[in-house]
DNA sequence: CCTATATATGAACCATTAGTTATATACAAG
DNA sequence: CTTGTATATAACTAATGGTTCATATATAGG
């Protein structure tokens, strides 16, 4: 139960949740799910979907006795503009790659994470 | 003295340690100078340096009793990749973006930095 | 209300690690 | 060889965090 301030960065050092992350990518799933596709326990299943909820990283929707879980990609911007800051070599591009970002977060609403 | 096998990602969920990196991306310089520029430890300022080493994030040349320090901004690369995974969004711009990286890293010899 | 299913939470355990202080190493200069 | 400067390393402390086991909460269905 990590009630310390931890962010984005930290969420995605460990692992396990970036294997988390990576199935949410397939689209929205509930612990079970998870649980079954990733071979981890229950418990920790749940404790690291809290710490990506602290993040911002997934949302949750209530279905029944489920918790279903999705991907919000948009929360790993903070790593996407860090590394940027470096990668000036090609900041056109990136920059590019910004506005395009941006126009996708105005229609980012019921969108297709499927 | 981290002797376990630290990865990229654990590696800058550190805030020092983004710092240091931040610094570096101004150029070549030595321990004392970041030392002196983020008011921390020289102790902790060479270990950290040790850590980000390990994941050859920087390089190191020696210079009489001086270690210069050097940011290598390739080995930010799985992070940039991974992050890419979800931003398939955007795909074809990150396409685009990775073949001109490519590029980049071939005449990334004694490039400028600073 | 009782049971089953799904998920969250608490407690305890153990490993890792950021940070400090003290000391060692490397190199240069006299 | 001694001194001074620059950096690394060792020993230690304290805090953090990942993991498991047990238990609590929530919801559905009889």
């Amino acid at each position: 139960m990590p009630r310390a301030a931890i962010d984005v960065f930290a969420a995605i050092a460990e692992p396990q949740r970036r294997r988390i992350l990576g199935a949410l990518a397939d689209g929205e799933q509930g612990v079970g799910q998870l649980v079954d596709r990733l071979g981890i326990s229950q418990p920790l299943a749940s404790k690291h979907l809290h710490v990506l909820r602290s993040v911002d990283l997934v949302h949750v929707r209530k279905q029944a006795q489920h918790r279903l879980y999705r991907l919000n990609h948009v929360a790993l911007q903070p790593v996407r503009h860090w590394i940027g800051t470096f990668e000036r070599y090609w900041q056109e591009s990136f920059d590019r790659l910004e506005k395009h970002l941006q126009n996708l977060q105005q229609k980012d609403r019921h969108d297709s994470i499927n």
